[in-house]
DNA sequence: GACAACATACCAACCGGTCGGTATGTTCAT
DNA sequence: ATGAACATACCGACCGGTTGGTATGTTGTC
C-alpha cells in the first residue's frame, strides 16, 4: 500500500501486445480493439497513452529498438578479443535466435516498414532508425577488423553492416513464405561464409590467414 | 471469325491495379473499393471474378509470377556461355532493375507474404511458389557452374539460389526503410562479390580446386 | 481538489461481401 | 432463321459488422 507496486502499466502492456500481434498479423491488420484485448486494457487506456494508432506504431518501433538493443548489448559475442570474431559471433547469435514459431523470431520493424513506408512517414522513420541504429553497432567491429588487418577493401564497413541486416530481413521473408526457419538458417550460413571470405581473401592488397580453416 | 473481345477485361485490370496499389500500401491496407477505383471497374465486377479479397490475393501472386517469369525469361543474361556469367548477369540485372520509386521496383509477393503468412495460407502458398519457383530458375546455372569447375562445395545450389532471393528481399526492406534504392544496390554488390568469391573469380586465387576444403 | 490513469459508452465512416438487375453473347431444337 | 434457354460479364445500391477515434465518467494518489 505505501509502496507503489512495480505493476506493469497499460502503456507497456500495449507495447508488449503490439510486438506479438503485429509480428503475427501485420500492422494494418491489427486493430486497436484487438491490441487492447491482447493487452487486457480498455480502449480508453489506449487513447490515453497514444494519440492514435500510428503513434503506437512509432512507440512500438522505439520500444523494439530498446528491447533488442538490450538483448544484443548483453549478448556474449562481444567478449571476443578479435573484432572479426565479434562480427562472426553476431551472425552466429542471430542464427541461434531462430527458434520457436516464425512470429517469435521475426523482426517487428522489418514487418512494419513494409506496410507503412509510403503511408506513415513517422513509422517509416522509426523503423529506419531501428535498423540503421542496430547496424551501426556492427560497424565499429567491422571497421576495426579491417584496420587490424591493414585491409583497404572496396566496400565500406557501413555497407557491410547494412548488408547483414538485408540478409537477415530477407531470411525472415523466406521463413514466412516457407513456414519454417531452415531456409533462414541456410542464408545466415551464407552470410557467415561471405564475411569469412572477405577477411581471408581481401579484394585488393589485403591478405589474411595463410594457414587452414578456422573451425 | 467471332474474335473474343480485344479489350482488356475487368479481371486483368483488377490484377494490374493490385500490383501497383498493394506494393505501395500493402495488402491489408488495400480495400476492395480502392482496387476497383484504381482499375476503373465496379465492385460487382470484382466479386464476379473473385470469390473474395483473399482469392484476388492468390490470383495477384500468380499473375506476378507470370509477369516476372516472362521478364526474366527474356532477359539478356541468359546469353552468356558460362553458367557463372549467367548467375552474375542475373544479379546485375536485378541491380539494374532498381529504378524509379520504391513501390515500382519492390516485390509484390515479398510484401504480401509478410502480412498474410499466418492469416491467409492460400496467399502464403502462392507467394512461396512464386519465390521458390523464381529461385529454381537460378539453381540449374549455379549447379552447372560448380560442376564445370569440379567443385564440391559445402553449400547446395538450391541454398545459394534461395540466398540470392533473401538478399534481394532484404534489400527491398532496407530501401523501404531508407526511402531510396542506394542501400539495396550496395547489398546486391555484396551479393555479387560473394558469388564471385565462392567461384574464385577476379582477384582471388583459384587455389582450392583440388585442395580438399570440402567435407 | 487537481491530475494522471484508467474505464464505459458511443459514433460516423468504412469495410468486405451480397444481391437483384442488365447487356451481350452462345447453343440448339425447330 | 428464329427464338427460347442458358451463360458470361458487369453494374451499383445496399447490409451488417468493424474500424479508428471521441466524449464522458470513475478511481486512486499527491
Amino acid at each position: 500500500m505505501p509502496q507503489p507496486a512495480p505493476k506493469t502499466d497499460a502503456r507497456t502492456k500495449l507495447l508488449e501486445a503490439a510486438l506479438s500481434v503485429v509480428r503475427a498479423k501485420g500492422y494494418s491488420a491489427t486493430s486497436v480493439d484487438e491490441l487492447c484485448a491482447a493487452a487486457g486494457v480498455t480502449k480508453g487506456a489506449f487513447f490515453h497513452h497514444f494519440k492514435g494508432k500510428n503513434e503506437l506504431g512509432v512507440a512500438a518501433a522505439d520500444y523494439w529498438s530498446e528491447m533488442t538493443g538490450a538483448l544484443f548489448a548483453n549478448a556474449p559475442y562481444h567478449d571476443h578479443a578479435d573484432p572479426l570474431d565479434r562480427v562472426l559471433g553476431y551472425v552466429a547469435f542471430r542464427k541461434a535466435l531462430l527458434k520457436g514459431g516464425v512470429p517469435d523470431f521475426t523482426c517487428l520493424v522489418g514487418t512494419m516498414v513494409q506496410e507503412t513506408y509510403e503511408t506513415a512517414p513517422a513509422i517509416r522513420k522509426a523503423c529506419e532508425h531501428s535498423i540503421t541504429g542496430h547496424a551501426a553497432t556492427l560497424e565499429a567491429d567491422i571497421e576495426a577488423a579491417t584496420r587490424e588487418r591493414n585491409m583497404a577493401p572496396d566496400w565500406t564497413a557501413k555497407s557491410l553492416a547494412l548488408h547483414t541486416q538485408a540478409v537477415i530481413q530477407g531470411a525472415f521473408i523466406l521463413a514466412k513464405a516457407t513456414g519454417g526457419a531452415e531456409i533462414a538458417a541456410d542464408s545466415m550460413d551464407h552470410l557467415r561464409r561471405y564475411i569469412e571470405m572477405l577477411f581471408r581473401v581481401g579484394t585488393g592488397q589485403a591478405k589474411h590467414l595463410t594457414d587452414g580453416d578456422s573451425k
